[in-house]
DNA sequence: TCCGTAGTTCGATATTATTGAACTATTGAA
DNA sequence: TTCAATAGTTCAATAATATCGAACTACGGA
């Protein structure tokens, strides 16, 4: 039984955070988790098809290390739900602020 | 004579800014930067003492492209100025906040 | 019980970062 | 001028990290 690994709030750090979303596929997984407000498994936050599933796998476990992202388990699948909550308590403002400006260049 | 490239404002992306900053040792000198409210050469912003010139040489060639610094001749030493104002153009307050988190983090 | 699905883990390869050594450009002193 | 010292870059080798496919685990349904 794989049993994961969630920081606690306060174990958050910026550098974690920097770090997690300083690669473009998990910024997009990221986007996807904040938009869809509510829990997603990791082929449906997928950011590209043809990622491989063991890269995927490790993107997501990346993004739970650093606090961003809270995953259980729930029948086949996993839960990715966004830990917008302890995110905004730790840093307020600093991730509604890059997506915002994330989407803004999205939308050119 | 070596010449250096600076992106344009607008070629300034936030990929790059997160990439540029995620880096801990970039981020320090980013802190160093901003603090001085001037330039810098490289041996005065390095992070520690005892990394590789090759290596900070390195670190300051990333935040050139990534658009947060600028890089002049002058002398024998180069002079590194942070671009808030494009920066801030670009990404109003992002710059700001990262360095105030990072600021109370150090401070504990 | 057996098959399909969703993810993880593992070992190998590909990419990226770091390093020391050699090099360039500039200054200052003999 | 010439020589040594300084600041930083470039290069080639190595160290570290990311990606991948294959094998594996766990669960659900036929």
């Amino acid at each position: 039984m794989v049993q994961f690994v969630h920081p606690s709030r306060d174990d958050i750090t910026l550098e974690g955070i920097l770090e997690a979303l300083s690669d473009p596929m998990r910024l997009r997984i990221v986007r996807a988790l904040v938009a869809q407000q509510g829990c997603m498994s990791c082929t449906e936050a997928a950011p590209c098809p043809d990622m491989a599933k063991s890269t995927l796998s490790n993107h997501f476990r990346i993004l739970r290390q650093a606090g961003l992202v809270m995953t259980s388990k729930k029948g086949v699948e996993h839960r990715n739900v966004i830990r917008l909550d302890d995110i905004e308590a730790r840093f307020p403002g600093l991730l509604k602020m890059i997506l915002g400006f994330y989407d803004a260049e999205k939308a050119g």
